[in-house]
DNA sequence: CTGTTAGCGCATTCAA
DNA sequence: TTGAATGCGCTAACAG
């Protein structure tokens, strides 16, 4: 028989369908199983004859291993899962990140998410990981979890955990430090009215938000008019209805902080459905700064976390405590900034 | 030590890490792991009295089957891959598309990158397709596949394939269109001297776009200047060194048409440091729409592929071929549209 | 140097 | 109603 690159000439990867399996390399080239194998792996044990021309068939088969069977037999996987509950701006700038971080280290990448049918259920993290941890991943990355008590085997690091101080090796934005800056923007602006369009109570990240935002109002030296702060959930339709209620307030606020840029944009919306003027009317600004916080109409104002960043970091670290190294488990704050654009001003002068 | 489980009579889930396996369940719930399957997957043949004891341990241990041992299983396994060389702007879009698909489908979506090692061979994506496909997923997104005449047993749907006609179901941005919409919007400014940043010449997808430059300028009446064409490979630093070159023409273009975003903003970036002002000096035009080019100094005008939708028709598609639609098995091609921004304008009138 | 054996975690026969 | 046996595709012992 002859050896690798003549077969070419046909070349005909996988005939007819169905995928190749190592039973159909060995059969197909003469030899067993476990010695396929020992040539795909590259162990020692195999003579160079047979192993090129195993290799041979295994190209011209276009054979390539099963992630899942190897995956089952394997402890070690080679592969980090970025688990998120659903692909949306924010979770996907992680994945750039996470991908940045990746390259070159040997690594490959798998995200995995359920597709939606997340809110049934707030652990939906623990569920994801008992199902990939330990079998398909060797680490993993949680993003956004909403309980972070969990305690795997293999490595586990959160990013942007909404839930408070946990056991977990975490990478988040200062929530705090960014509320602060947002609603001192606002403030420097010379708003004194300002709403907030809170996040979900239950999660810190909400509640360090929203009280940046009284400490904002405190360091002014102004009260807190508690009229002025409306649920909006993380999301859209929670804080479109929020936007309407501050807005139709018999003094509404002349500016609003929102939780996330998310609930931003909802803002946006409904300022616009009032026949409100961004930022003339009213100034808006968000927290998170998703890229397409900057496609909106006007562009939108909003508190930058790193999020990229956070996702690389998230992986380097998930990386080193791969390679054993204990001390690496920490907490990571990365520092928030303004991003200043157009969907803020001075509150217009004249009013009635 | 022995850290085996002694978990018995405590209930604390997974008690010290490692995963918790059917077998484990079984153990403690004194039955046979057969049992916990059939319970697990609502099979006939068990008691209620048994029935709900397994229920009972299997949430109290917070057993969740592995996937990867499910899939090695089962022919079907419920879950989408969405296979992508990397996760940049474009495949990030597209995920985005596809979660707003796979919602309430059942289905689950697994987005799969090999960490950058893909330059390495071209044909990324028949090996990943390999990997995955008929064990851990039912059908596979391949998101601007270099090579589309895999032939395998799951449905395969290929968003923007960069290679020509293929035998695949097929989801794709009208390239040839966009092009002239991009150069015609050019011209319509004024514009006569226009440079192209082309994209990789192997690829259908770039080929398309020149061809669309030359039909405007042809349209126009214009003769196409072949110094005005420089090599920018889709990726930033070739685009880099393309504009440069373009720039330091003894007549340069007064603006440039950029295959894709990527390469434009490379544009964008050379100008500002030749001292160039956009769109004073310089107009660019960029390709794909990505969310990121609204973020670049000045916001890029660019021809749009409605990229989330892309993802979404995708899925969509694949669902219907996995539900035995074959007819579903089709060459989608979604309108460009152009978005203008502030990167271009009209030629300056006063020049040497 | 090579093939045989066993088993990763699970679902499905088939017997008991 | 239940459990023991079998095998998905692969790798790692060990035996030949």
């Amino acid at each position: 028989m002859d050896l690798d690159q003549q077969a070419g000439a046909t070349g005909l990867p996988a005939p007819g369908g169905g995928r190749v399996t190592m039973q159909q390399v060995a059969a197909e080239a003469g030899v067993s199983v476990s010695t396929v194998s020992k040539v795909l792996n590259g162990r020692y044990g195999v003579s160079p004859a047979t192993s090129e021309h195993v290799m041979g068939v295994i190209t011209r088969l276009g054979y390539e291993a099963s992630l899942v069977a190897r995956s089952l037999r394997n402890r070690r996987t080679n592969v980090i899962g970025v688990l998120v509950a659903d692909f949306e701006p924010f979770s996907t700038e992680v994945l750039k990140g996470a991908a940045d971080a990746i390259r070159g280290s040997g690594f490959e990448l798998v995200a995995y998410s359920a597709g939606g049918r997340v809110d049934e259920h707030v652990g939906w993290e623990r569920r994801y990981l008992s199902r990939v941890m330990g079998t398909l991943v060797d680490g993993a990355v949680l993003v956004t979890p909403t309980v972070t008590d969990v305690q795997y085997d293999g490595p586990v690091v959160a990013v942007d955990p909404h839930t408070g101080r946990s056991s977990l090796p975490t990478v988040a934005g200062d929530n705090l430090q960014g509320a602060r800056l947002g609603v001192d923007h606002l403030l420097g602006l010379g708003h004194t009215r300002i709403g907030m369009v809170t996040g979900r109570p239950d999660l810190v990240s909400a509640q360090l938000r929203e009280r940046g935002y009284r400490e904002a109002h405190a360091a002014a030296g102004l009260v807190v008019d508690e009229d002025l702060l409306a649920l909006g959930a993380f999301e859209a339709e929670q804080a479109r209805v929020a936007a309407h209620h501050l807005l139709s307030l018999p003094d509404p606020p002349t500016a609003v902080f929102a939780a996330n840029d998310r609930s931003a944009l909802a803002v946006l919306e409904v300022a616009a459905e009032r026949g409100l003027e961004v930022p003339g009317d009213l100034s808006v600004i968000g927290f998170d700064n998703v890229p397409e916080s900057a496609l909106s109409d006007p562009p939108l104002t909003t508190v930058e976390q790193p999020i990229r960043r956070m996702g690389h970091d998230a992986v380097a670290l998930l990386l080193s405590l791969l390679d054993g190294d204990e001390a690496a488990a920490t907490q990571l704050t990365l520092p928030t900034t303004l991003v200043t654009r157009r969907s803020t001003a001075a509150p217009s002068t004249s009013r009635d």
